[in-house]
RNA sequence: GGGCCUGUAGCUUAAUUGAAUAAAGCAUCUGACUACGGAUCAGAAGAUUCAGGGUUUGAAUCCCUGCAGGCUCACCA
């Protein structure tokens, strides 16, 4: 049964019966700890039709509910506030049925798409405690759609083209000494960065150098020889030549294999990806096509603009006035492209940070002015930046937290708490690894999924390696202690039979609480999904955690002398875990069997 | 300067489609394993929800003003 739904049209029910009236949006909200009962009536808007005071109102619709609907066991009214007991055997009853549903929470496909873009660096450098929190986010969101029955595309845009690779590989031609990673056993993307860094170092120094010969700094920043050099790659490079292509092609694939190596350990994957290499040359097209249609506006130097003063917003180049493109024209052709690859989704997400807000209000605006209709269908997933204590990451004062680091910390911290602990000393060393492996990751991505996508968050290295309190650790700790108790009850021979359940007719309160949670799963992948809000998913998973484990404290299961009772509590910790695994997947964590 | 976002216990966060005495974690203090896993649980203490006005039966939430912080407004990406 559906204790929501029922309860709603039991009200419903009530209302007409007793003022003849029927309200459109009824108010429910969890009860109050305070108070007695589970779901409560809100009815300060009720007293509007019911001409009674909200009290008196309470009262009428608590009475009926009562002696009509079957669902009510008690009722207490506190000021205009309805507060509703269920009675333990439609408690029960909705256990049973959740119990007996084996694909209770999977929403039914409705044939609907969507596409998921998240990650998309730029392959200059390796990536860092930013990308984690979008590669985290995103690949959540898209399994939180998943879960609600979309058929979800991941992919990402790789920027591999730009003055940004053309730096490092200026830097790496002047410095590098034919340096591979197989000859320095640096990890692709770190090697590609430390030239990148190496550049950004010269580059400084030149200019320095020139301003002491009197070049005013702007002219210093363009006459340095490095920057020349990467400019000329940059050129080079559009004009095709093969030197600096081959090169292009080698740095780009060192890094690929260093991301590829952290994306496994990220546990993220795509289904496709898009090469803005690829992608920019259909992007001319289009503005080229717009400008014929008089969508955009090319002035006297050849630059194409677009005028969305109408809107709001200011003018913006879409094309430089030597033909070349900017950042903007590669992704109209990308838009474009995973259109008419993917002709069916009826939504397209794009991860990407805050800062990036208006560049996509620009985007849908422009992609609507050529007359593609999906272009609102397009959704910019923006989220805050990560800070840390100290401030803001900033590469150039070398307070970047790297991804691969960071993991590697968080494994670490995790084995040695594990082995402190000594619960798990019969383990081998391969499955400690392994359980590390989950745990530490568990525990980073727990927190940056947490918190609401869009606020700026912090990051506190000492807080995040805690794996005590409100962490994945904490979440994954329940579900592996809850295993214990089934294999236990499986060691037992105690089997639990459907019929069973029935039998039960009273609870404990933790027990109801527990309930409450499990039923209102499903609303909440809904509401995740809605929000494109991971953090709904980790707080639940987290409150449903918590509320079993004051269960499991204060209420025996196997001293228990009922054997109903205590067949109820089995199969009850057995969906209390399924649940949490449930949740934790949609997060991207695994859950360990034992900790 | 224009636009967008944020401001909640010492710290990190919930609650933001208006609803009851604002909910957790960390840190501090006090308790709980001869019972099913103490990475747990129970309890104490901790809040003028940035400030001031307004709307409402009711405001952390909506409106206005101010303050503080962030992002953005490139022929950068």
């Amino acid at each position: 049964m559906n204790l929501d739904i029922s309860l709603r049209s039991e009200i419903h029910k009530a209302l007409a019966a007793l003022f003849n009236q029927s309200v459109e949006q009824l108010q429910i909200q969890p009860t109050n700890k305070e108070f007695e009962g589970s779901h409560t009536l809100v009815c300060f808007p009720i007293a509007k039709v019911s001409k009674k005071v909200p009290e008196e109102t309470a009262k009428l619709v608590g009475e009926y509910l009562l002696t009509h609907s079957g669902i009510v066991g008690s009722y207490n009214v506190v000021k205009g506030f309805l507060n509703l007991v269920i009675t333990d055997q439609v408690w029960v009853e909705v256990f049973r049925s959740i119990y007996s549903n084996p694909n209770f929470g999977v929403l039914a496909s409705d044939d609907k798409e969507i596409m998921v873009e998240y990650s998309s660096p730029n392959t200059n450098k390796p990536l860092h405690l930013g990308h984690l929190r979008n590669n985290f986010l995103g690949f959540s969101v898209a399994e939180i759609y998943k879960g609600n029955g979309y058929k979800v595309h991941k992919v990402q845009i790789i920027n591999d083209r730009g003055i940004h690779i053309c730096k490092s590989m200026a830097a790496w031609k002047l410095f590098g000494n034919s340096e591979t990673p197989l000859s320095s056993g640096v990890k692709g993307d770190h090697l590609v960065g430390k030239y990148y860094v190496e550049f950004d170092k010269v580059f400084k120094s030149q200019i320095k150098e020139l301003i002491t010969k009197g070049v005013a700094e702007k002219d210093a920043e363009k006459q340095a020889p490095i920057m020349q050099l990467a400019v000329d790659m940059l050129l080079k490079w559009e004009a095709k030549d093969a030197d600096t292509i081959q090169l292009w092609k080698t740095m780009n694939g060192w890094v690929y294999e260093g991301f590829s190596s952290t994306y496994k350990r990220m546990g993220v994957d795509f289904e496709k990806l898009y090469y803005e290499s690829e992608t920019y040359l259909l992007g001319k097209e289009e503005v080229l096509r717009g400008v014929e249609n008089g969508a955009f506006i090319k002035k006297e130097d050849g630059s194409v603009w677009v005028d969305l003063t109408s809107d709001g917003l200011d003018q913006k180049v879409l094309l430089r006035s030597d033909g070349t493109s900017v950042y903007m024209t590669q992704d109209i052709g990308t838009a474009i492209l995973r259109f008419r690859d993917f002709p069916n989704i009826n939504k397209q997400v794009y991860t990407v940070g805050n800062e990036q807000e208006y560049h996509f209000k620009v985007l849908f605006l422009i992609l609507a002015k050529l007359g593609y209709s999906w272009a609102n269908e397009c959704y910019h997933l923006s989220y805050g930046m990560v800070d840390l204590p100290t401030g803001k990451m900033k590469s150039r004062e070398g307070t970047v937290v790297d991804a691969d680091d960071l993991m590697a910390e968080m494994v670490n911290e995790a084995e040695k708490q594990t082995r402190e602990l000594g619960k798990i000393e019969d383990m081998s060393d391969e499955e400690i690894k392994d359980l590390s492996e989950m745990v530490g990751l568990g525990a980073l991505k727990f927190f940056l999924l947490k918190v609401d996508p869009k606020k700026r968050m912090m990051f506190d290295p000492a807080e995040s390696i805690q794996l005590q309190g409100h962490t994945g650790p904490f979440i994954q700790y329940t579900h592996a202690r809850i295993k214990a108790i089934l294999r236990k009850a499986d060691s037992l021979g105690i089997l639990v039979e459907e019929g069973d359940l029935q039998k039960v007719t009273s609870l404990e309160l933790a027990e109801r609480e527990a309930l409450f949670l499990i039923n209102s799963y499903t609303n909440k992948i809904q509401e995740a999904a809605n929000e494109y809000s991971p953090a709904v998913i980790a707080n639940y998973a987290y409150d449903l955690a918590k509320e079993y484990n004051q269960f499991y404290q204060s209420i025996p299961i196997f001293n228990e002398s009922d054997a109903d009772k205590l067949k109820f509590r089995i199969a009850f910790s057995r969906v209390v875990a399924d649940t949490i695994k449930k949740s934790m997947n949609l997060l991207g964590i695994q859950v360990p069997e034992r900790m």
